[in-house]
DNA sequence: AACCCTATCAACCGCTCCCGG
DNA sequence: ACCGGGAGCGGTTGATAGGGT
């Protein structure tokens, strides 16, 4: 079992932070600074723990503290770091000035995640949800008419999104248009040419029943890169395909859908090659970069810069430079 | 007006990490 | 190498506000 919570000491106070309170931990902290959380209660006249104490400071109290709404730009700086670093929310935190990574996951846990979910993308993997597109209800839509309600949900299911989502003009007509094209290819794999239905729910069906099992798989696959291809056309288009760059990172940049490059800085393109002997980031969609700082920064103890974070990378002798950073890039 | 339900967010809890002895 | 304590992190809770019936 682990040490018993510091706050269950007699007679420190829990809950809510008093006014009071409050104007104690700032005239201490201004006069004194904030070194020892444990023995900085007591010497302000607090009766609380330093735990409590740290945390109002951090969260609440702290006068760089930036509050009111998040802004669209910090919604989608969230979103993009939360799909390399995950729950990290104090490594996110890091990179939204003003910010507390308490403020940024309440946030995420009461609009952004659930946005996403109404999106039909998980908030876990960022993606699609493929498993809302299963064999077994495409099989049971064997029996669709071709009513309005029927094509909405296949189109859902299609999509990997929930049928709310489908309403959305944009993703009804990328819908309808995927849809299509994968029948096409279904009947021209089937050399059936002149099959030009319009009924395109019960020609899918139709196919799962009529043809073989690898056919089957086949035509699975095909749904899966439709899907793949939706992602990397609409989802993450334009707004979501995004540089994550430290702040004063050197960018001579040029994006595409499926490709996002990083000019490195003049004559430093030999040590760049050099570099990715450091790497090793391993997030399947994205690539490191790197910056070099020639100039000194303040480090910690093992030299690393101190305002680098579990996210960045270090190379502690690189010839000719201090440190470098990276940051990384990705694509969808 | 009273009640219920949901959303929000400050604060807490338990755990891990890190550092010094 | 091990241990203990402080700091920090991420998950969770609970009080409260606000909206709906």
């Amino acid at each position: 079992m682990g040490r018993a919570p510091c706050c269950d000491k007699n007679g420190l106070k829990k809950g809510p932070w008093t006014p009071e309170e409050d104007q104690k931990l700032v005239d201490y902290i201004q006069k004194h600074g904030y070194g020892n959380w444990r023995t900085l209660p007591k010497n302000a006249g607090l009766q609380r723990c330093g735990k409590s104490c740290r945390l109002r400071w951090t969260n609440y109290l702290r006068p760089d503290i930036k509050r009111g709404r998040f802004s669209f730009e910090e919604e989608e700086t969230i979103i993009q770091l939360h799909s390399i670093l995950g729950n990290k929310w104090s490594a996110i935190a890091a990179r939204l000035p003003g910010r507390t990574d308490n403020e940024i996951k309440n946030y995420w846990n009461t609009h952004i995640r659930k946005r996403l979910l109404r999106m039909g993308i998980d908030p876990v993997t960022h993606s699609p949800r493929l498993d809302l597109l299963d064999l077994s209800s495409i099989l049971s839509s064997s029996f669709y008419n071709s009513s309005h309600h029927h094509q909405m949900n296949h189109m859902s299911r299609f999509l990997g999104v929930q049928p709310a989502a489908v309403m959305n003009p944009e993703l009804l007509k990328l819908a309808t248009s995927l849809m299509s094209s994968s029948n096409n290819n279904n009947s021209q794999q089937r050399g059936n040419t002149s099959s030009s239905t319009n009924n395109q729910n019960s020609n899918t069906t139709t196919f799962y029943f009529q043809n073989s099992q690898q056919e089957v798989v086949d035509h699975q696959n095909q749904l899966y890169n439709n899907i793949n291809q939706f992602q990397q056309q609409v989802l993450y288009q334009p707004n979501q395909l995004h540089e994550i760059s430290q702040p004063g990172c050197p960018t001579t940049t040029t994006s595409t859908l499926d490709h996002v490059s990083c000019a490195p800085l003049s004559n430093d393109e030999l040590v760049h090659q050099d570099l990715s002997n450091f790497t090793n980031f391993s997030s399947p969609s994205s690539q490191i970069s790197h910056e070099w700082q020639s100039s000194s920064t303040t480090t910690t103890t093992n030299g690393m810069p101190s305002n680098f974070t579990e996210a960045d990378h270090y190379a502690p002798s690189l010839p000719g430079y201090s440190s470098y950073r990276s940051w990384v890039w990705w694509w969808y």
